[in-house]
DNA sequence: ACAAATTTTTAGACAAGTCTAAAAAAAATT
DNA sequence: AATTTTTTTTAGACTTGTCTAAAAATTTGT
């Protein structure tokens, strides 16, 4: 069984580079602000465990059993979070830190219930992708608002940031996802995009917040 | 912030002690299955933490800050088991080894919002009371199946005892909580009780299940 | 191609939590 | 009251995960 600070590392290197591409000690050490001796130290006692393969000074690349963890620990994650956001009313800005913890609780048997108990949702409060049991996911074709040309129109299914203060903008803004958008004007001074959502509703988006929403595509 | 593990230490010495009285070293544990040395340990640290009162040689005895600790991770295990148990549709014998990773969540949002979900529960699924945001709870009379005479009615209430075993032979022998039953005959021969429940059910308990059942008084 | 800057590893230390073995204190027996 | 047994504490060691400082390797820039 590994620990919580094992699986944090694991999953660490999953987000900075997914299963294919290697990752820095560096990358590691900023993600999980702890300084690159304990990353270093760490890679070795997982290499030892084959969850990554380490060549000194050559950046690690998860094993399959590694991925499998890390997508494991993002499926507990992701569906704890659909839990608070959809049974206990949590914020969606509120959801990630307690997830935090909960991704860590053992028992399979929970996960798959819990799954059934939310009916079994893909995406999470964000938009992003839950694993399925195998660690499987689908992700959506996307493209960010801000390249989206004037006349557009689309659905807001996902976020390329997602620090609390840009969510807390966003519930400001009474900007959700699965909003139908259109974009009416594109205004080259600042980059900001007037938009049109749901009947008559018009509003103005910063570049940095056009920059941050994903539409379908 | 404490640990988990100064957490199961003060939970431990609650469930041996509660808050009045004191508590040995041997207790702590056997009850941990850690070493007596280990216990010595942690017990300095905790004191040092004001969380008990701690005299070599002495034993043990809760702060009202200890106290509180104690009684808030009782809430959560309990509240966590209900969860379980009523919305995941585990069985009561699955309900506890999870929850006791449960309990050490850190959010006190999550706990009064689960509370709130659950509908404000009293009880846990063995009959356990919930102890309130301030670790108050009430303490139903009881008394013994065993202890009861011959005609004698009452409600199945509680466990004298909680291992998985006995929770699963209850399960085969279809002894729920909040089951009424009326004594019919007790046999010396071998302290078994012959007993209605419901309408026209009648069956025999052997005196150590007897022993283990508690009846409201 | 060499020097400088950056990244990574090694070395040595520390805190938390655990252990075993031995010493000290307290409790039980005779 | 003295002896034996049990409990508790101390001493010293080990593991995990962390750190800082220094050394080694790699990358970048000229
Ligand atoms: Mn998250
Ligand atoms: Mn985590
Ligand atoms: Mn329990
Ligand atoms: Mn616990």
């Amino acid at each position: 069984m590994l620990s919580q600070t094992e699986e944090n590392y694991l999953k660490a290197i999953y987000k900075n580079a997914g299963a294919e591409q290697s990752v820095s000690t560096n990358a590691i050490s900023k993600t999980l602000k702890t300084s690159a001796a304990s990353v270093t130290d760490m890679l070795k006692k997982l290499a030892d465990k084959d969850l990554l393969h380490y060549e000194k000074y050559k950046g690690v690349r998860l094993t399959d059993s590694g991925r499998s963890v890390s997508t494991h620990l993002i499926r507990k994650h992701r569906l704890w979070e659909v839990f608070l956001y959809k049974k206990l009313n949590f914020k969606w800005g509120e959801v990630h830190d307690i997830a935090e913890q909960l991704e860590h609780i053992q028992s399979p048997e929970l996960v798959e219930r819990l799954d059934a108990f939310l009916g079994f949702p893909k995406v999470d409060p964000h938009g992003d992708p839950i694993p399925d049991a195998e660690g499987n996911y689908e992700v959506e074709e996307k493209v960010l608002l801000s390249e989206l040309p004037e006349g557009a129109r689309g659905k807001i299914i996902g976020l390329a940031e997602h620090s609390k203060n840009f969510l807390a903008h966003l519930d400001a803004m009474d900007i959700k996802l699965g909003l139908n958008i259109k974009i009416i004007e594109k205004f080259s001074f600042d980059n900001s995009i007037k938009i049109k959502i749901k009947p008559d509703k018009v509003l103005v988006l910063s570049a940095k917040v056009a920059q941050s929403l994903f539409i379908n595509k």
